[in-house]
RNA sequence: UACCCCAUAGUGUAAUGGUAGCACCAGUGAUUUUGAUUCACUUAGUCUAGGUUCAAAUCCUAGUGGGGUAACCA
């Protein structure tokens, strides 16, 4: 884990086109329009993990803190006691640390209960809110459409003191659910249904998980968190698009209330191919078991991606890649996949694995003798050194190195081939040993002993060069192959009567147990990773590995193009 | 049906009235003891129609296309 706690580097910021939301923090900044102050906010409601989108927004808000040297707050919106859960808020301030990030204060949303309640009081006393009683139906049927105006609300004109004792009352428990609510006063004939005098507060006799069974009404969304904001001197409050038609009524309670003025500023949701980011749909996924559970590999949340072998920075650096707008746009999740592969290609070890072994024996070589040849580790960086694997008579390569009638651009092992096995000796093909079904279980090949280390004395050259293991050294371990949780680019995208769910990879997942690695791996622990060379990087599994068989969790493929070329034929 | 937001190479994003750039992808080639990495080159773009202006991707109007919005959810 030594690369994954660091701060992010600043260089990983710099020299970079402002976004504009920077370039509104810029623009504040100039005109000195909170003296110099920036604060942000990252305020996720605790009902559910957090995933790749979410830490767009935490790079952004947690990011622009960083760069302008202002504070963030992790604040926890938790306004809504039926949805939320203590276990989120664990793992939510779990996933942002892991990510890199540190909060300047920790709130929730709770702590504001008695405040918000003094400024609902406050609005009722300056005839801006009042106790409805409508019923939910009742108030949807007033509230009007779209090819409509709303009606007033028959208790609109409640006056102050009917109001304000309702409203006590509300609190003290002397209502059942959805009895009343108290609303604001403002427009039922607005074109913005947020402002058709929306709730501010319900009645729920709820446990709520850190006030306990002290409120029986809890605040909505619109006035929560437009005050928490201010409670907490926001200077900007950023959210995602969905909430631009609710800008207006988070203006005007900070208005009518007169207190400190934090802008709001909306920006495009992450959307990624061959994923879902819906927090309803991914509960749907883990408590239907499609996966695993919240850190399945294959989810796209930042537990899934941390036991899949992601690094803080390439999550990062991807968020910085994709850049922040307000155009509703969709990345390719291969540029995830890419940002990962840029880090890993300089910072990991390489190392053989053989995950679909084939038996090859060196008739020529004497049985029993081992050889020690010399590995890099990183051909990127020579500091990583070198280190000694043993090559002996029995060797395994993987099954897809060798085809027994190969197409011509084929540069790996056939019948009568020479190649380079990396690191040991040219070999060339002698016998292929079959079973009764025909299928291949052996390779009989001979060796080159003058080209040891893979350089032919005589300069001849070989077209291709495979990997291999010693049969006698193998580490016996199992691997675990992930792909695409959705076959579909956009899992969304259904014919009638079909869901998400119908566009399921049923290949996302595919377990190895007969996979041979080099010898050296029988030591790496939970959360390591490497490069298996030629196949992609891995990282030993944090939950189950042990022991007596490790698991190898695959985070990414290395690019292939020889894969992309049969593809294409 | 009403309102709001958005529109630049295949994808994603710059240019903030003054030369349309960058990255990824793709293609071609070079290097290579990973068909990896690295490097070089190539293809390709301002949704449409009007208007303002010496000058429009940028400002205005209309249209088209996409997205969002009618929880006592956030």
């Amino acid at each position: 884990m030594t690369t994954d706690n660091q701060n992010p580097n600043p260089s990983e910021q710099q020299e970079r086109q402002k976004n504009f939301v920077e370039q509104i923090v810029e623009a504040d900044l100039a005109a000195n329009t909170h003296e110099g102050r920036v604060h942000t906010r990252f305020p996720p409601e605790p009902n559910g993990y957090l995933h790749i989108g979410h830490a767009k927004s935490i790079c952004l808000n947690f990011g622009i803190a960083q760069n302008y040297k202002g504070k963030c707050n992790l604040r926890f919106d938790d306004t809504n006691p039926a949805k939320e859960d203590i276990e989120y808020v664990e793992s939510i301030k779990e996933d942002v640390q892991w990510l890199g990030f540190q909060w300047d204060n920790i709130y929730f949303a709770s702590d504001y209960f008695q405040q918000l309640y003094d400024l609902a009081v406050q609005l009722i006393k300056a005839g801006k809110a009042y106790v409805c009683s409508l019923s939910p139906e009742e108030t949807r049927e007033y509230r009007g459409g779209w090819d409509s105006v709303g009606k007033d609300s028959p208790y609109r004109d409640r006056d102050i003191q009917e109001n304000l004792s309702l409203f006590e009352r509300m609190k003290a428990g002397e209502f059942a659910d959805g009895e009343h609510t108290l609303r604001a006063k403002i427009d039922m004939a607005s074109p913005n249904m947020n402002m058709r005098d929306p709730a501010m507060y319900r009645i729920k006799h709820i446990h709520h998980h850190r006030t306990g069974d002290q409120w029986c009404i809890y605040p909505m969304y619109d006035f929560a968190h437009g005050i928490s904001d201010s409670i907490e001197n926001i200077t900007h409050s950023i959210c995602t698009l969905e909430f631009e038609h609710h800008r207006p009524l988070y203006d005007w309670f900070l208005d009518e209330l007169d207190i400190f003025r934090s802008r709001q500023y909306e920006f495009a949701r992450l959307n990624i191919t061959h994923a879902i980011m819906s927090k309803r749909r991914l509960l749907e996924l883990v408590e239907n078991k499609h996966v695993q559970g919240w850190d399945d590999p294959r989810m796209p949340t930042i537990s899934g991606l941390r036991r899949r072998g992601y690094t803080p920075q390439a999550i990062r650096e991807f968020c910085t890649r994709i850049g922040v707008t307000k155009q509703n746009s969709t990345h390719d999740i291969s540029w995830l996949e890419d940002s990962l592969r840029a880090q890993l290609n300089k910072e990991v070890q390489r190392r053989a694995a053989v995950i679909r072994p084939l038996k090859v024996v060196i008739e020529n070589f004497p049985e029993g003798h081992v050889e020690f040849m010399e590995a890099v580790n990183n051909p990127e960086d020579p500091s990583f050194g070198t280190r000694q694997v043993p090559f002996t008579r029995e060797l395994y390569i993987e099954q897809s190195d060798f085809m027994e009638d190969p197409p011509k651009k084929f540069f790996r092992l056939g019948p009568g081939r020479e190649v380079r096995l990396r690191y040991g000796f040219f070999i060339t093909c002698q016998e292929v040993i079959k079973d009764g079904d025909g299928n291949i279980i052996e390779l009989r090949c001979t060796y080159d002993p003058e080209t040891r280390g893979g350089q032919a004395p005589d300069g001849r050259k070989v077209k291709g060069t495979i990997h291999w293991v010693s049969a006698e050294h193998a580490v016996e371990a199992e691997v675990r192959l992930y792909d695409h949780l959705f076959q579909t680019p956009n899992p969304s995208d259904v014919e009638e009567g079909q869901s998400y769910l119908d566009n399921l990879n049923p290949h996302s997942l595919e377990v190895l147990t007969d996979c041979k690695l080099e010898s050296s791996l029988a030591e790496a622990q939970p959360g390591e990773r490497f490069q298996f060379e030629r196949l992609g990087y891995f990282c030993v599994d944090t939950k189950e590995s042990n022991g007596t068989k490790p698991i190898f969790n695959r985070s990414v493929t290395l690019r292939d193009t020889w894969a992309k070329m049969q593809k294409r034929s």
